[in-house]
DNA sequence: TCTAATAATTAGGTATCCGAATTGTTTAAG
DNA sequence: CTTAAACAATTCGGATACCTAATTATTAGA
């Protein structure tokens, strides 16, 4: 088989097992899989005018905008006018927010625990192998 | 830093790169991503009811329902009630949508090609060893 | 100064997803 | 042999996520 074609053949498989440890993992958390990834990043960023937030998140502004508008319903992030520029808002983490993070954080190293808790230490380490490669070479695409 | 912290924090990294290869990859396509694994998953099964399509794409009946909906009106697939168990309804591609799928494999993997050319053939290498590792390594999971 | 560009939001639309309720069909218990 | 339970699919109501285009507000530059 040739090696593009290979490629092509196991993507959906992979995707198709990424879809599965991350419904495992993130199972019963308060946020959806989008709106953890957001919150971390606004965290992360530190100081995130949207275009910004939404550049990272590879959405459009119009998504980014909506997300944030649940994230703060939710009461985990706020937005400020950057004064500055008053055209940018810039977004930030509730103390209920970041709260939150710590705690998903830990479930979710929790989880990830007990699910390749199913797999030999060998494999393990084959599987931190190639993510670090995964995450090396695609980088590069990018 | 322990392992499955390591994992835990490149899964997102990952999921971040298979998106964007997705996005290039499927980019100018007639169906979205899910109706392709959809269309793809009723062909390869050749004979498929759908309770086992649901279960096979991993989504709630309902939702499948509401896919082959979207693929009927599009003419790429047809519904006929199992003569042998009338409750059951199985999915079959049309002639268009077997075409269809043709010809977007060979898109596909054409924008694969596309895509991979960037990496040196040594990361290429390295990453369809690492696709292969992650097939096997996360299936033990399923 | 006033037009361009920039940043965000709003509006309108689609796909995907779910659980619960509903409809039709089959199986199995009485 | 009838009827209740189980099963398969669909419909319904509701949510998230995503997009493009249009709009509003602000700022920078000719």
């Amino acid at each position: 088989m040739e090696q593009i074609e290979r490629i092509a053949q196991l993507y959906p498989v992979i995707m198709r097992v990424m879809g599965r440890i991350r419904s495992v993992v993130h199972e019963g958390m308060d946020l959806t899989y989008n709106q953890y990834k957001m919150l971390l990043t606004i965290y992360d960023k530190g100081n995130c005018p949207l275009n910004l937030l939404a550049r990272e998140l590879q959405i459009a502004m119009s998504s980014a905008s909506e997300m944030v508008d649940r994230l703060v319903n939710l009461g985990f992030v706020y937005r400020m006018v950057d004064e500055e520029n008053r055209r940018q808002v810039v977004i930030y983490t509730t103390e209920r927010g970041e709260e939150l993070i710590r705690e998903l954080r830990r479930g979710i190293v929790e989880n990830y625990r007990l699910l390749l808790a199913r797999l030999s230490e060998h494999d393990r380490e084959r599987l931190v192998q190639a993510f670090e490669t995964l995450a090396e070479v695609l980088g590069k695409l990018e």
